[in-house]
DNA sequence: TTATTTTAGACAAATATTGTCCAAATTTAT
DNA sequence: ATAAATTTGGACAATATTTGTCTAAAATAA
């Protein structure tokens, strides 16, 4: 399971840099950063398009990643997900229909 | 859609309650009743478990309700959400795999 | 070993959530 | 219509959560 640590991570790799290095470039601390490649923190959404930019990567993966681990951290410890997510589901498309309706 | 400050609405209207009484059984501010009712804020957890207590409903319900909510909320204003649902399910299972066999 | 990179942990700063109160608005009853 | 009761909105303080920063320990490479 690849998680958005892994990317990050594997990004860096592939371009042979040093935390240090991407922190001054992306402008955050070389410690947030080897954080969110341990997914021991959330990048901000601010955050997640500055290095999706900077690593050449879709930003679409990434938020994609990043939405999804933050639900399955809500819900890891919980019952009923399937239900949950299903009808989570339901009701995004209810409230996006709303809007479109508006 | 029925949502969960409708379901409280309901099962208050059911048993003929008014607002200040619910409130004193359940000791929660009336003012936040109401507002759970009206979805404009979400109830915690334990708050979740006193209602279902007391208004008799299954708890199950009204936490599938919580977090199918919260989750929509979330991505309310997002692209690709059924994709971002289907990663976080399979995320889940994941992790929750690697509980069992831990 | 020494130098460099990565990581862990503590802490303050910034955000977000929650509970409480009170008065305005709404509804119901007289 | 007035009065009484109920519901609701909004402001604010109290709490809790998240975030950024720094420092030094741990790990890795030279």
């Amino acid at each position: 399971m690849k998680t958005l640590g892994d990317t990050l991570k594997c990004a860096r790799e592939e371009k042979e840099l040093i935390l240090r290095k991407v922190a001054a470039e992306v402008d955050i601390d070389q410690s947030l950063i080897s954080k969110f490649e341990k997914n021991e923190r959330k990048p901000t959404m601010e955050q997640i398009v500055r290095l999706a930019k900077f690593y050449e990567l879709p930003e679409s993966e990434l938020i994609i990643n990043w939405y999804s681990e933050k639900i399955a951290d809500e819900l890891k410890y919980t019952e009923s997900t399937s239900e949950i997510l299903k009808v989570a589901e339901e009701k995004i498309n209810y409230y996006k229909a709303q809007e479109n309706g508006k």
